[in-house]
Order: C-alpha cells, then sequence, then structure tokens
DNA sequence: CCTCATATACTTTTT
DNA sequence: GTATATGAGG
C-alpha cells in the first residue's frame, strides 16, 4: 500500500547518464577562482561555502552540481538540492543546465524545502494520518481555522487575534515543536491555552486531511524520527546534499537536513552570515555560525571575491558590517576599478527626499557626474518598509518617471482570480486561447484532454483562435454526445458575455457576477467542500469590488495586466522600487537607501521585540542594502517624515555613523548650499513662479518643520556639516534648484484639459473644492480628487 | 442580510 | 493616513 514501496523502482527507472562526459574538458570549470574551484571539487564530506555578496555563490553551487553530474558521481535525482523560494530552484535548474550544455534530465530532488517535503510526504502520508491527496493551506486558510477555534472556545477575541495565534503557532512549527513537545517555560510564556489550541489546530487539519506549511517539514521531521527504515532509505538515496542561503534555515529544516545527512555527511551548506535577514520569521543564524561544531571535521571555503561591487561600495559595507558580533568574518576584496564613494544626503522631509531621488534619477539618464547614461531599469530604490515606496510613487507619478514595484499584491496570482479573470478576457476577446485554455474544463464540464485535443488540432489546421476551433469542431461533429454539448453551452454562453460586454448600456460589475454565476463557477466554488473554498468565493467577491474602479472589464483587464507582469508588459525601462529583503540576491547598477533613519532603519519595532539581535539583523539589513550597488550607491535620510498622518522628526540611522567616512561622500542638499540652518536656505529655493501666498505657506511651513526639528545637534548630522564644510566649495556640483511644484497647490479651472494616470485625457466639467468632475475622452465623466490631475500640458511629456 | 460608521492597528515575507 | 474589521442600524 506504501507508496515508499515502488518509490525505488520508481526512481531507478531514470537512466544513469552523463558518464560518458566525465573524461571531457569540464567546461563548467572555466573562469573559476581558486576559492570557487574548490568549493565545487570538494565533493565528499560536510563542506561549508561562505559566500559574501557578489562572490560567484550560485555560479559555484551549480558548478558543483555539474562536477556531480559530469563525473558520474552522483546521478541527477540522487542530488537533494534545497532552496528557499521557487525562483531561485528555476534558476539554479536553468544554470545547471546551461553549464551542461543540454537540459538536465530530472534533478526532481532540486527544489525548496516545501516543494521537496510535500513530495515526500505525498508517499508517506498514512504515517501521519493524512491521505496523500491532502491540501495544502494558505495563510488566510490557516487564520481562518484559527479564527474559528477561537471562537468555538469561547475566547475573547480580542485579546486572542487569531493572527497572534497563527504567529505563535508558527514560530512553535518552526522551532520543530509539536504541541506536545512545546516546552513548559514557553507555554506559561503565552497561557497554556495557546498549546491546546495549538493541538485543537492539528487536530482540525488531520480531520480536514489538511496541512499548513509548517507542518510539510514537521511532518517529514516525524516521519524520519518515528520510521528509522525511511530514513535510512533516504540517506542512502541523497547521496549528495546542497543547501542555498544556509542561514536562513529555521530549526525544523535544520533538523530535517541533519537527519538526512547524518549518514554520508556528504552535505555542502552555502549562505553568509552576514546576509541572515529573515530571523523574523524563524531562520536561525545559528545554524551556519554551528557547522563547524555539528559536522566536525568541515571544510570551510571562503569566496571573498566580489565581482560585483566597487572598493567604495565594498569599504562602506563592511564598515557598517563589522559592528555586528559573532560573525564568522569574511574580507570582500575586488579588483573593480575603484568608482565613486557612497553618496550620503540628508533631507527636509520624505517628499523632499522622494523629489531628490526622482531628479537623479532623470539627470543619471541624461548621464551625469563623468558616468554613462544609466537607463531606469537598471537603478533601484531600496526601502525598508513598503509603506515608504508611496512618497515615491507619488513623486514619479506626478512627473511621469515610470518605475515598477515589486512584491506588491499577491492577490491576482491566485486560483481562483486567474480562472476569474480568464473568464473576462474572453468576454473581452474572445481568441484569448490562453484564456479559453485555461477555463474550458474548469469547472469540469467532461471537456478532457482528449476533447481539448481535438479542439487545439482543429484550430491549428484551420488557423483560428481555440474558441473558432471549438465551434468548428462542433459544426463538423468532431465531438458528439455530452462533451459537445457543454461545449456549445461554453460557447454560447462566451458569444453572449461578449455581447454585453460591447453594450455601453451593460454594468460591467453586474457582467462579471453574470459571467461568473453562468459559467458555474460560483456554484463550484460553493459545492467544494474543501477547507479553502469559502476565501476563495470571498476572493471572487473582492475581485467584483475592484471592478468598481473601473469604467469597464477592458479597463480593469489592461490594469491587472500591467500589476500582474510589468517583467514583459512593455519595454519602458522602470526603476525598480522593491524592500531591501526582497532585494536580497539582485544586483543593480545604481542604488538609492532612503529612509535611513533611526526608529525607521534600524526599525524601532525591531529593536523594542528583539533587542541586540534585532538591531544586529537591521545591520544585517543595511549590509544586503549597500552590497546590491554594483557603481553608485546614495545613502539618504529625511529630518522629518509623516508617519500615520503625523510629522516625526528622527535622527538620521546610527548606521550612517558607522559608514567609514574615507569612503563616503557628503553631498549638501540643494536648498542647505550654504550651510546656513535650514529655512532661509530652503526659502531662496523657492520656484519663482510661485504666488507670494504660496510661497509664504510653505516658507512658514518650513519654518515649522525646521524648530520641531533637532536633528541638527545629532551627531551624524554635525558630522554631516563637518564634511560638507571641508569640502572645497569651488568645485562645481550638481545642485539644482528646487521644483516647487505649483501645480500640487494650485486649482485647475473649470474648461481646462487634464491629465489623470488611468483615465487619461479629459476636461474638468466641475469643481466642489479637491474634488473635479472630469468628462475623460475616453473613460466618460468621472469625479477625481484634483491630486490625480496634471494639466494636460505637462502631461505631454509623460511617457505614458 | 447588507450597508454604513466607527474603532483599531499598522515591518520585513516565502512556502 | 489608510485599510481593514467589527458592530449597529436600516
Amino acid at each position: 500500500m506504501s507508496s515508499y514501496d515502488d518509490f525505488e523502482a520508481f526512481e531507478q527507472a531514470v537512466p544513469l547518464s552523463q558518464r560518458a562526459m566525465a573524461q571531457a574538458a569540464p567546461p563548467y570549470l572555466e573562469g573559476l577562482n581558486p576559492a570557487q574551484r574548490d568549493a565545487v571539487e570538494a565533493l565528499e564530506g560536510p563542506v561549508l561555502m561562505l559566500a559574501g555578496a557578489g562572490t560567484g555563490k550560485t555560479r559555484a553551487l551549480t558548478a558543483r552540481i555539474a562536477h556531480l553530474l559530469a563525473t558520474g558521481t552522483a546521478r541527477p535525482n540522487e542530488i537533494l538540492a534545497v532552496t528557499f523560494t521557487n525562483k531561485a530552484a528555476r534558476e539554479m535548474k536553468e544554470r545547471v543546465s546551461g553549464l551542461m550544455g543540454h537540459t538536465v534530465e530530472g534533478m526532481p530532488w532540486l527544489g525548496t524545502f516545501h516543494a521537496i517535503c510535500v513530495k515526500l510526504l505525498r508517499r508517506h502520508a498514512e504515517l501521519v494520518d493524512l491521505k496523500s491527496n491532502f491540501t495544502i493551506l494558505d495563510t488566510d486558510d490557516q487564520l481562518r481555522l484559527f479564527k474559528q477555534l477561537i471562537q468555538a472556545a469561547g475566547i475573547d477575541e480580542k485579546r486572542w487575534p487569531p493572527r497572534m495565534l497563527s504567529g505563535i503557532v508558527d514560530n512553535w512549527k518552526n522551532r520543530a515543536w509539536t504541541p506536545d513537545s512545546v516546552p513548559a517555560s514557553e507555554a506559561n510564556a503565552f497561557d497554556r491555552r495557546a498549546v491546546e489550541l495549538y493541538g485543537q489546530y492539528q487536530a482540525r487539519l488531520r480531520t480536514l486531511n489538511a496541512v499548513d506549511f509548517g507542518d510539510l517539514l514537521l511532518h517529514m521531521l516525524t516521519i524520519f524520527q518515528a520510521h528509522d527504515d525511511i530514513l535510512q532509505h533516504y540517506r542512502r538515496w541523497f547521496r549528495y546534499i546542497l543547501v542555498d542561503e544556509y542561514q536562513d534555515t529555521n530549526v525544523a529544516q535544520y533538523m530535517w537536513l541533519r537527519l538526512l545527512a547524518g549518514g554520508h555527511k556528504n552535505i555542502c551548506c552555502v549562505g553568509d552570515d552576514d546576509q541572515s535577514i529573515y530571523g523574523w520569521r524563524g531562520a536561525e543564524v545559528g545554524n551556519i555560525l554551528r557547522f563547524e561544531t555539528d559536522f566536525p571535521g568541515a571544510k570551510v571555503i571562503r569566496l571573498e571575491q566580489n565581482y560585483r561591487s566597487t572598493p567604495h561600495i565594498l569599504a562602506a559595507a563592511s564598515g557598517v558590517i563589522a559592528a555586528n558580533k559573532g560573525r564568522l568574518g569574511k574580507t570582500l576584496w575586488t579588483e573593480s576599478e575603484e568608482g565613486e564613494k557612497v553618496r550620503l544626503i540628508g533631507h527636509w522631509d520624505g517628499e523632499e527626499e522622494a523629489r531628490w531621488v526622482g531628479e537623479e534619477l532623470e539627470a543619471l539618464g541624461h548621464g551625469t557626474r563623468g558616468m554613462e547614461p544609466v537607463p531606469l531599469d537598471r537603478c533601484a530604490i531600496l526601502v525598508r518598509a513598503s509603506h515608504q515606496m508611496r512618497a515615491f510613487e507619488d513623486r514619479f507619478l506626478t512627473i511621469g518617471l515610470p518605475y515598477r514595484v515589486i512584491g506588491g499584491p499577491r492577490f491576482y496570482e491566485r486560483m481562483e482570480i486567474r480562472d476569474a479573470m480568464a473568464y473576462f478576457r474572453l468576454a473581452t476577446s474572445p481568441d484569448d486561447d490562453l484564456a479559453f485554455e485555461r477555463i474550458v474544463n474548469t469547472p469540469k464540464r467532461g471537456l478532457g484532454d482528449k476533447a481539448q485535443q481535438k479542439i487545439q488540432v482543429t484550430a491549428r489546421t484551420n488557423g483560428v483562435s481555440l474558441l473558432e476551433g471549438a465551434r468548428l469542431l462542433l459544426a463538423s461533429k468532431g465531438l458528439t454526445g455530452k462533451g459537445a454539448a457543454a461545449l456549445s453551452d461554453l460557447i454560447a454562453g462566451v458569444d453572449r458575455w461578449a455581447r454585453a460586454a460591447r453594450d455601453p448600456g451593460q454594468s460591467h460589475i453586474e457582467l462579471a457576477e453574470q459571467i461568473l454565476d453562468e459559467a458555474g463557477y460560483t456554484l463550484m466554488w460553493q459545492n467544494d467542500k474543501t477547507p479553502e473554498a469559502p476565501g476563495r468565493l470571498e476572493n471572487l467577491k473582492e475581485l467584483v469590488k475592484a471592478l468598481e474602479e473601473f469604467e469597464n472589464l477592458q479597463g480593469f483587464l489592461e490594469h491587472v495586466a500591467l500589476i500582474m507582469d510589468n517583467e514583459a508588459e512593455d519595454d519602458v525601462a522602470k526603476v525598480t522600487l522593491m524592500t531591501l529583503h526582497a532585494a536580497k540576491g539582485l544586483e543593480f547598477p545604481v542604488v538609492f537607501l532612503p529612509g535611513w533613519e533611526d526608529g525607521l532603519f534600524p526599525s524601532q519595532r525591531s529593536m523594542d521585540e528583539s533587542g541586540l539581535k534585532g538591531l544586529e539583523e537591521e545591520r544585517r539589513l543595511a549590509y544586503v542594502g549597500i552590497t546590491r550597488a554594483e557603481r553608485l550607491c546614495t545613502i539618504s535620510f529625511a529630518a522629518n517624515r509623516r508617519v500615520y498622518g503625523q510629522w516625526q522628526s528622527a535622527l538620521p540611522s546610527r548606521f550612517i555613523d558607522e559608514l567609514p567616512e574615507a569612503h563616503v561622500e557628503v553631498l549638501t542638499p540643494p536648498g542647505l548650499y550654504g550651510g546656513g540652518y535650514g529655512a532661509a536656505g530652503m526659502a531662496s529655493g523657492l520656484a519663482a513662479g510661485a504666488s507670494p501666498e504660496i510661497m509664504e505657506r510653505q516658507r512658514s511651513d518650513l519654518h515649522e518643520r525646521a524648530a520641531r526639528a533637532d536633528v541638527y545637534n545629532s551627531p551624524g548630522w554635525r558630522r554631516m556639516q563637518a564634511r560638507a564644510a571641508e569640502r572645497p566649495m569651488s568645485q562645481p556640483r550638481e545642485t539644482r534648484t528646487m521644483v516647487i511644484d505649483a501645480e500640487a497647490v494650485s486649482a485647475f479651472s473649470v474648461g481646462e484639459r487634464v491629465f489623470h494616470q488611468k483615465f487619461g485625457y479629459g476636461e474638468v466639467t466641475d469643481i466642489e473644492g479637491d474634488k473635479l468632475a472630469v468628462a475623460f475622452d475616453k473613460a466618460g465623466v468621472k469625479k477625481v480628487l484634483a491630486k490625480f490631475l496634471l494639466p494636460a500640458a505637462q502631461a505631454g511629456d509623460v511617457p505614458f
């Protein structure tokens, strides 16, 4: 009964391969430096590859796999290679294929911890009271379950928010604690009821035949610990183990790896203790720090030659990270030429900071500071918290600077949303084959592989879309019986929806609901008994609600297409906006690091919650940020910032004081030129065209803010001033006159031509305060806020 | 049952 | 300041 029995047979069906290549000159070794080569060739026994930022870690890792395969040391299916993200796994697969010069047949065990555990768990599910077709709950489902349990237990939801409970349980799972192995000391800290609820939650999951992400690992651990035969089997099977981003492993993952590597100890862990930034979700830097103790005789290889950044950038990063205790220690070096120093600049407030970055980006695009013009897609702005992106988005929308945000909402990636969108796409463009393919048998209509193949063939031979092909197939009686009836139903539906979508009198919201109902899609989820079904229905409701902001389905689909696939959608170069966390592993020629203020970065919360440990993780985040830059890195801070609607002043980040002076150039912000404190200097930079009232208002505003900011007494600021004073002033520097956007203050007038990001061009027809009625050329009459409008004349050179 | 108003919280994120 | 969640009221 156990699928475990045929496991071996299944795996061994994959042929031994690549032995013949063993004698050939190995192209995958070309260009590796001695350390990298060491890391590639030390195949036997435990190896720790300490790979600093930009030292060619992935290169070495993939070459190592290629080496294992090419020398015939291991077959593709005997290598266990784990990553944290699907992206990393995909990339590794591609690069191994590239190195081998052909597609690597079946590396079934190259994947994320979770993907590999799913695979294993499906084979052994019955050992933990699951069926092998168990479902995997996402965070939403998990939260809903906890909520139900809390309510059922009659506990006050205010005192025990589901989120908190779910967080606690997640934490426990990260540490490989099952309900009965949670230490008493922990339990007391949270109330024993949390442990009870944890137990109930697990019981509920079992009856639902479901697991959450943490369970994937935990269940496998349980199985390995309770069934030695199974453990021994996999120990023998996975002859070589590779782990990427080892510094990010949590306790459960660590135990899992130790169990599997326990026999032969052929484990190669790659990581960088200085880039451990996921402690808050259970990652244990200790795992990497302890490696040599865990695996006595481990070979430690340091990759220290950096191929990414200039010496100034590396020195700045090293200076900051040096303040951390308990590091394994690495010294990055590079052969690259000196380049620019890291630039440091302070601003009055967050808006000015955004404005300045925008101007810098424009200047870089034209070529400045003796640099080649730098297109926007080579630049990135890395922030600590996603809400910091807003100021930049606002500014970039205003000046029409193309940008993309990484790590946005994942809403549109959900299965049910994609299905629904596919239906909408068919309604607006019936020839959308991808959409047709997606929904032709969703919900199940009895149009299986056979029927779909027939449709494909008919469409292809006639050179028409799938929908038309389906029509032809029906007309030619190529499909009969139940399938034919279902297909003709679907086609009739699409025709009806397409007609309705063209009808201007038809509400697109009603149409959307109608489509989902008539297609039987809503019903499908209503009848679905799995725990995630209610959530999916809720998401669908949300999707329909999101439609309200748009004039028609078409407009909505366009909008979503843009935010979904902005990589491939258009070829306009865009500056990248993302969090520091999301930037790990990436690199950009030009990097801006705004918001370096104490409290924001390092984050106050982080320090409050985790003390010195938290601060050190923030510092590693700073290190990650700086080391993303290849040629130019600019750090900035603002004296004043609006936080939750409240103006707050802040001191420059303590990390700024840790930057080695020799590698930093302090820029004087335009308004502060000449060193005068604040307001006077700022005021002189006011746009000449602004009306006296506006000028006065902004001047007093600045005085008020300046008065509130004690930033000028901070060590960071004083040092900055001192450095600025030391610098010979004769040297012409790039200060631009500050442009105060008068359009943000001045009102529009009736009859004026305006431009809106979403709706395009139009004419103002009515004004009520800051709310304007605008007759848009394409989108019709809409009420919009003035701040979303640009005078049409100014939008002329906006590339949208 | 649905809508509106008030309260509340609110890093970082992958699977 | 904004999004979200809950409770009251229509």
